[in-house]
DNA sequence: ATTTGCATGTCGACT
DNA sequence: AGTCGACGTGCAAAT
């Protein structure tokens, strides 16, 4: 049923093919954490780069899963997957079907409407945006503290920190902001921070209104 | 093949059951962002939550996918899956093979080593940790900025803050200690901020420095 | 190898 | 419904 590839000494068989399996398992997970998963019927999906994922009947998320890179191995009626200090027992007691996914892609999405997109056209834009003659414009500027989506240099050397977000922005993307801009306090620049975003949590605005941050409202589709 | 339980007047087909489903087929997206996946062998797995994958031969992340609550239907060689403003279409063009996943599970694991459990732990031990006389506790205390980890209250009115990262701590770590601090400080309190994980990455450690913040070095283990 | 930040993040908890 | 933060986050890009 299964494609066996290569047999060590202790009786593991490596198994590199690209399957998915439904069957009744248990399993067992240690590495970063340490979590058990009562015995049930689950799908599992192994990728020949490694990746495997225990999926329930329930919820987008995998209940267990690895990364590409992992190896998996055979032993009796064990899948046992390892990679790095991490490793994940399956224990199957039954499978209903068992099917290899010969020829799988590996295409990428081509994605639209990303932050990198707002970002572009802000900082391409910025002169309808803010009422400054902007001297420099970087994108992704980076500091010891961390990437700035835009710093603008204007004619008065005053730098304006530009926080990018796609969706909502939230009291992270405040602090996150803070930080750039306490950088250029500290290197003893005049500077402004701004969150520019579709939308911004209650919260987050307050914290802008508190912190003498100015918020930016911007949309995809301009 | 597939189940139809309910038809509607467009000669849509709700689509309710569990199954994983091998094709050759294209998707397009639409909704907080817009995405094409161009004609290819993937793996289609649908919950009869509503939760939709399409996955590629490689990595762990789906090409795309819908979370629980979507609505799929079927329209000729379409399956569509809606949910609020989201659209997933697949247009397949050849089935290698199609399985119905009856009396999928949906337990959850059972997980240990998580942050809550470091964070209890520092809560409990923490006049071992720290050389304070603590008069007050709060795990996850609320405040208008955020939820803060752990907050102390010693005998001289100081506000101890700490900022738990199970795993490495980061500059943005370092940032969100920095905003509930900075709260503290605001409502005129005496406070001390602390990140507390196994790991901190260099240029986090070196803003704790800069910034009056202090560095906890914990384990899971202890 | 390390660090940083995005993500259609997802998910759970709490207001 | 809105907000916040953890996650075994995964993942790519940059240093």
């Amino acid at each position: 049923m299964f494609v066996y590839t290569i047999m060590n000494q202790l009786g593991m068989i490596r198994v590199e093919q690209s399957f998915a399996l439904y069957a009744y398992c248990s399993v067992h997970y240690d590495g970063r954490a340490k979590s058990t998963l009562i015995p049930g019927n689950y799908l599992i999906v192994h990728k020949n780069d490694g990746t495997l994922r225990i999926d329930g009947g329930s919820l987008c998320t995998p209940l267990n899963y690895q990364p590409p890179g992992a190896i998996m191995q055979k032993k009796n009626d064990k899948l046992i997957s390892t990679r790095k200090d991490e490793t994940i027992t399956i224990k199957i007691e039954k499978i209903y079907y068992h099917q290899e996914l010969k020829d799988w892609s590996s295409n990428k999405i081509d994605i639209t409407k990303t932050e990198d997109e707002l970002r572009n056209y802000i900082a391409t834009h910025i002169d309808k945006i803010l009422s400054i003659k902007s001297v420099e414009v970087y994108k992704e500027f980076r500091t010891p503290v961390g990437s700035i989506d835009i710093l603008i240099i204007d004619e008065h050397d005053i730098y304006h920190v530009i926080e990018v977000k796609r969706g909502k922005a939230s009291l992270s993307a405040c602090s996150q902001l803070e930080r750039y801009y306490n950088y250029f306090v500290s290197i003893m620049k005049n500077a402004k921070g701004y969150i520019a975003s579709p939308e911004i949590s209650k919260n987050a605005l307050k914290y802008t209104e508190n912190n003498s941050q100015i918020y930016l409202q911007v949309n995809h589709s301009i």
